[in-house]
DNA sequence: ACGCGGATGTTCT
DNA sequence: GAACATCCGCGTG
């Protein structure tokens, strides 16, 4: 027997737990996107924790600034940020309120509307690579930071929102260290994926750059 | 399969 | 001025 996916909104008090609960019983969740062309529809398989202004990994380390209010404020709301003046990355702020905690959204399985996500992600050569990681997966859903604040938990209508869908049986859960995070934030296994999914992005340890003229 | 460098602009020091 | 919760294309093996 395969039971359906649960297609009601998580609510507001699924968000307003401490970030590491939160984050792996984020897998298998669904997350809906509304476009003008039509819904798009992503399972969750990989996602990592940021904790807050004790974190020296998370955006909130060096505490509240006009890019990172968001995680602020009240949790099961999106915080998208701009990186590498190209990129787009979503969170889902977690609670209490004022913890400055989030879970970034890191890649999933296109479920609905694949041919919507396949126009915004030309260079993927399958669809497996569509949501392969965080920013793959905010350009294939349109996510930008006119999303920045929205509210997951209000339900269908909303641009974005998450719904219960069927989170994966926990021995499947898998943990490691976060992806492109350095210094002391690099030790904690704080990524969460669902284990031999191929839709999870590939491993990168952190990488200092070497400047350029 | 894997490693490297460039792209691009916002944010913070 | 440097770093950046990244991705892509091209090189080598």
């Amino acid at each position: 027997m395969i039971e359906s996916p649960d297609r009601t909104p998580l609510p507001r008090d699924f968000f307003d737990r401490p970030v590491l609960e939160v984050a792996p019983e984020l897998l298998g969740r669904i997350l809906i996107r509304l476009t003008a062309d039509g819904p798009i529809e992503l399972r969750l398989t990989e996602v990592e924790a940021y904790a807050g202004e004790v974190d020296p990994g998370s955006h909130a380390y060096r505490g509240r600034t006009a890019r990172n209010a968001v995680m602020f404020g009240p949790p099961g709301h999106a915080y998208v940020y701009f990186t590498y003046g190209m990129w787009h990355c979503l969170n889902a702020v977690c609670g209490p309120e004022g913890r400055a905690s989030g879970v970034l959204l890191r890649a999933g399985e296109i479920q609905v509307g694949a041919e919507l996500a396949r126009k915004r992600r030309i260079s993927a050569r399958n669809d497996r690579e569509l949501a392969k990681g965080p920013a793959r997966l905010a350009t294939a859903l349109a996510v930008g930071r006119d999303l920045n604040g929205t509210d997951l938990c209000n339900g269908p209508d909303s641009p974005l929102t998450l719904l219960h869908g069927s989170p994966p049986d926990p021995d499947q859960v898998r943990s490691g260290p976060r992806t492109g995070v350095g210094g002391d934030g690099a030790q904690h296994p704080w990524r969460f994926w669902i284990a031999d999914d191929p839709t999870v992005s590939p491993y990168r340890a952190h990488l200092p750059r070497r400047r350029s003229t």
